[in-house]
DNA sequence: AGTGTTTATCGTCAGGCAGACGACTATGAT
DNA sequence: ATCATAGTCGTCTGCCTGACGATAAACACT
């Protein structure tokens, strides 16, 4: 019986961002302390709500802008300076998430690559990068000897969730690129695979894989330095989206 | 700024589902046929308003409940007699979407075996399995040659998506044999995967690949000649849900 | 009873790709 | 000059896949 008009209860709606980056060879990701109750005090996925004349991705790429000022190029969108990729990532709507009221958040995913210090409305204290499982630990305690708490609400299910699909992703897609510079050499990129997926990959059968997948890589003619030793070549990614076949993920 | 009472908009949450099966070798998908304006008379996906106690996998099965009588399974719920896959796709929140209000809809797609026919609300003549291809072609006819008309509302791209979530996952995981019935043969796995995909597979390296997966398949012991032919092998479906290395799909 | 048809199942072989690892190159640091 | 570091090119072996041949066990005819 659609639409029956005493049939529904108006929702909140809101998009949490689930933003990953990659810095000191670990899988971080942006964090908000939050400055009311509930949850005063505690670490949070940035976020807001949906306004009434946007999309779910326009609210999405919206809150990414407001929060580090990157401009997310969306499947949808044209491609820009400084930008993010953007994802739908799932949808939470348990009943008591919020304890409020009812807040259905449609959860997105962002991946950038390295940035300078995040910002959240010019308070510097309130926003920073911090290592995924630093985050995912409950009553452990973070790299600083600092309690670290449980996200707030649900937001640990909601990391955990991105954290698991940029895992996966960048298996059969080209988006490990997304945590990279524009240009970067095969070993940046190698260092991204080894600091999402956490484990060590051999240098020589990683550089034969991604510059023999067509599309993948774009030699730009320069080369580099900055990681020291002998000078690597620089790439740009290409417009391969898919890979195939994948790479595959160590097992174990 | 979260949760400022003037800075929220309330929404109307629904679920809609794409419950897919496989009948004569064809990917069909459940539609029901719309009794009011807006969009009346034109086919759509089954679906209905989130209640405020509910969580959404709960509404979502509650709808394939009502609309197939198929009990889900979801992956944190217990495995029934005549269960279906269930499980979230995405959501959906264009404010145009849907004319008379702001609507967000999440959608959840299921797989299930063949089925009796579809019932709604014991109207038989508004509910249908229709194969896929047929309900996504825009402005052509049917095999009936009945003017196929588009779905209502967004639901061709929930459609899309939906189907395109399925080709892909039966490729690394063992979702295909939620097509099948508790005990099947593996001519009758093959048969879903070419209906899913819409190719042909080689049956002896179909047969050598689903058989050398361990966890894919339990051997029942029992064999059947329902398809005709030498007696085949019935089987289970093991514990495994991830195919490592995947079943792939031909390219082109 | 024999023949053809259908489906299932086992085997073989060649090519592609990944993991393990050796060898060499080009830079900066000591 | 030597070392440490990082990048790049090869080789070899084993596994998996695609392409197919061959056999097996049922049913439907004649």
């Amino acid at each position: 019986m659609p639409y029956d008009p005493s049939a529904f209860a108006p929702f909140a709606v809101t998009v949490d961002l689930v933003v990953l980056t990659v810095r000191r060879h670990a899988l971080c990701a942006l964090a908000i302390r939050r400055g009311e109750p509930p949850f005063q005090g505690r670490w949070a996925l940035p976020g807001g709500f949906v306004r009434p004349d946007e999309d779910l991705s326009q609210a999405a790429a919206r809150e990414l802008m407001e929060e580090t000022g990157l401009c997310a190029h969306a499947p949808d969108a044209p491609a820009q300076a400084n930008g993010a990729h953007l994802e739908q990532l799932a949808t939470y709507g348990d009943p008591k998430r919020d304890p409020r009221m009812r807040v259905v958040s449609v959860a997105h995913l962002a991946l950038a690559p390295d940035l300078p210090a995040p910002r959240a409305g010019g308070d510097a204290n309130s926003a920073r990068w911090a290592p995924v499982e630093d985050l995912l630990q409950q009553g452990g305690y973070g790299r600083d000897g600092e309690q670290a708490a449980p996200l707030a609400f649900d937001h640990a299910r909601i990391l955990s969730d991105g954290v698991e699909r940029a895992r996966s992703k960048i298996e059969y897609s080209s988006l490990a690129t997304a945590f990279c510079p524009p240009e970067f050499t095969v070993g940046e990129l190698r260092r991204v695979y080894e600091a999402v997926w956490g484990v060590a990959l051999d240098p020589r059968n990683f550089h034969r894989k991604v510059t023999g997948t067509p599309g993948f890589l774009v030699p730009t003619g320069g080369t580099t330095t900055r990681q020291g030793g002998r000078p690597a070549q620089l790439f740009r990614a290409g417009g391969a989206t898919l890979l195939n076949p994948p790479m595959l993920r160590p097992e174990v």
